[in-house]
DNA sequence: CAGTGGTCTAGACCACACT
DNA sequence: GTGTGGTCTAGACCACTGC
């Protein structure tokens, strides 16, 4: 009931039977076990209180929300399949139609995977597709880096107290512990990358240079299998830069030898920052891609 | 019948009389319901003789490139409104939610935008929201480069042979004739940028430098206006370097300076590159930002 | 073969903008 | 009010995958 008045305004805020078109679905299956849909929308309380702006959303966006709540609670893992659109459907009292469209938008988001014939999957950092998502560095020459010769070294390793810098990358309070890393990246025997990565110990706890070395796959696929901690989007500011001496050393290059310096910040759900790096980057043979849409 | 087929197998592929879409609109709902937009289907010539993969594509996709078509031989020219959905389905003979799902896509690629309530609108460069789209330097303050305190001033315009790398980039033949510019823009007063940018002359006749200075919006509004070429597009290589002498004096730097070069390549419809251009970036008070999804 | 996502249609109603 | 895009549903059929 109080579903449909939900759907008549495409809105949670609304009241009695105004039932406005009761016939977007009637009786229907009323009478059927789950209410689980209509409550999910009636209990979903996500602009209920919402004192500003969108005093309504649209039922697709609703669902879409619902199933990255399931995410972010860890009902379905990276990897794993999410159930079938119909199940879906069923679950929310929804069309079809509808949970499509909210998968289609996580789908775009690189949030979801589908998989024709086979189902709907939660995207991970761990495929061999899709590793490395978010390194734009490609050699001049070629059209994507060979990453089956890649080899890192973690350098260092400590955990110290944040800087204000990295506290608010992180949105995290100053001098809140986080995990100080620094490694080493060569592509084809060449040294080309060498960044610092500063992770919150609050959520990575038990992290050691140990377990991240012994770990094959990339790191954001470790952080997953390890903490449940998915990265779903980055930014990045990118300048143009001269190493310090150590950094040089480490690069290999003379101090005059301008740089790629790259800050990103990496978020999970909800737009929570979970790990803030800067990379250097050696673009002598090669250079950071972009798509402009 | 045959529509079952078509149908069938989304497919172009099929038999009889293409009359290469004579029939859009003919007897149409004539007798029953559907035959037409299974018509559509038979019909469209599209990948008729394609010898390589795709024997077949949706019918959304093939709505997709006949509307594309139609921008590309300026059908609907940039910021004007194009038919309405119903419109639109009518003339190709297929239901409003497949037209839909194709304007979908050319939306989301920021080719169409939709405005709830009023229209379909071909993209454009000119608009304020969506101004300086390709632009992604941003001060490291604030959130949104000063638009309005922005100078810029062509330094020298002439015409030239286009170099192996140039023509290259642009797919024309070397010793093909290039505009090449050069000009230099600044933010707050500030020197910031200083680009290179080659346009093939066979597509941009009788551009001179002092239709560029008179034209007051970005130069991709006036491309539009001016030779009816809609940046669709473009593709970035980013690299730190160091500036010669007569870059850096251009940018009121020294050598030792480094500046992120910024290779861009522009492409209109049908990937078809029509500008190719460096900029230098001096980053010392902002950055490049990328997103990352 | 059964099950999943992908496409297509048809029709209803909602939200919005302009006149 | 009229017309536009936006949402939602329902049902049909297709294409792909794996058992």
């Amino acid at each position: 009931m109080s579903a449909q008045i939900k759907k008549s305004t495409y809105s949670d805020i609304d009241k009695k039977e105004s039932k406005i078109e009761g016939e977007y679905l009637p009786t229907k299956k009323s009478s059927l076990p789950n209410i689980t849909a209509n409550d999910a929308l009636a209990n979903n309380p996500t602009l209920k209180n919402s004192t500003s702006l969108p005093l309504f959303s649209p039922l697709y966006q609703q669902i879409k929300e619902l199933i990255l709540k399931s995410l972010q609670v860890g009902e379905w893992q990276p990897g794993e399949s999410i159930p079938s659109e119909m199940d879906l459907a069923e679950r929310f009292q929804v069309s079809q139609g509808t949970v499509r469209k909210a998968i289609d938008e996580l789908s775009g988001e690189n949030i979801l995977t589908r998989k024709q014939g086979v189902g709907t999957f939660v995207a991970t950092h761990s495929e061999e597709q899709v590793q490395y998502r978010f390194l734009k560095l490609m050699p001049d020459l070629e059209n994507s880096l060979k990453k089956g010769s890649s080899e890192r070294e973690i350098i260092s390793f400590k955990q110290i107290p944040a800087s204000d810098f990295v506290a608010n990358a992180l949105a995290i309070n100053a001098m809140d512990d986080v995990f100080c890393l620094r490694r080493v990246l060569s592509f084809s025997g060449v040294v080309t990358i060498l960044e610092d990565v500063w992770l919150p110990c609050h959520s990575f706890k038990g992290l050691t240079a140990d377990r991240l070395n012994a770990y094959g796959g990339p790191m954001y696929g470790f952080f997953e299998k390890a903490f449940g901690i998915k990265m779903v989007r980055a930014q990045e500011r990118i300048k143009a830069v001269l190493p310090n001496s150590v950094q040089a050393e480490l690069l290999a290059v003379s101090e005059s030898t301008p740089v790629l310096s790259v800050e990103r910040t990496a978020f999970t759900y909800n737009n929570n920052p979970m790990e803030f790096r800067q990379g250097l980057y050696l673009t002598l043979d090669c250079h950071y891609r972009n798509e402009l849409n």
